[in-house]
DNA sequence: CCAAATAATCGTAAAAATACGATGAAATAA
DNA sequence: TTATTTCATCGTATTTTTACGATTATTTGG
């Protein structure tokens, strides 16, 4: 089945446009060279296309694409320079992304002990 | 070039082991469908593996592979519970999560102000 | 015991993601 | 202008993920 179909198909409860994008950055962030990508550049502040190919073992065009996902996703941002490129975490993205995760699933595992209160589960207490 | 083969190639600095688990449930969630099993465990605190199957679209293999993704990824628990499984999340994972995503990057787009003075950068302020 | 219900696992087909080299586009330097 | 540098995009091969049906294992009910 493909995902096309699935969406038609779904019986899936559309997810919100936030929910979509976070599940975006979610699968972004989800591949490990992607991941690497994110320290390097919070690491180093910005880095030009060469230096983010030199910190792995892949081909500058692979990098390219991996780098098309993640501002696709709105976690990191370019800016052409001269001939080059520039990177930077976009720090708007990440927040976002890091305020969605902490008000993920309401009620449940919340570090706020007033949302866990009143459930009544004997086997998943949360 | 194989997962293996980066792996053993690799420039790239070895992920912790934190780290590691981080992207992995990051990967997990990242599908459309297991963040929406995510999503109704929290709304309905448990449920048979049947039940969730009758949320999607899929077949009922399909839908006992993605749980197996998200239990290996610890973000769920499963209870066998007669002939059935009882499926909730699991409490630890999910706040593990929350809390790593919290404290990642740090000095980069942190929501504590204390870690994001001193930067100096034009092109990608934080 | 046998049949029904439930869910995990297996094998495999289809789809998507990942990787590469080659090419193209844009800025710079000679 | 021409050559060089840098990066994105294209086309395609490979790998991985996702999906299915069939099978197996386990528990329950008759």
């Amino acid at each position: 089945m493909s995902a096309l179909e699935v969406l038609l198909t779904s019986k899936i409860k559309d997810l919100t446009a936030d929910q979509a994008r976070l599940a975006a950055m979610l699968k972004a962030l989800g591949n490990p060279i992607r991941f690497q990508i994110m320290q390097t550049l919070a690491e180093r502040q910005m880095c030009m296309t060469h230096e983010i190919v030199a910190t792995t073992p892949l081909a500058q065009s692979t990098v390219s694409q991996h780098l098309k996902v993640l501002r696709e996703a709105g976690l990191i941002e370019g800016e052409i320079e001269g001939p080059a490129t520039c990177y930077c975490i976009n720090p708007d993205g990440v927040r976002w992304l890091k305020d969605q995760i902490e008000t993920w699933l309401p009620g449940c595992c919340s570090l706020d002990p007033i949302d866990s209160i009143a459930l009544d589960s004997a086997d998943c207490p949360n």
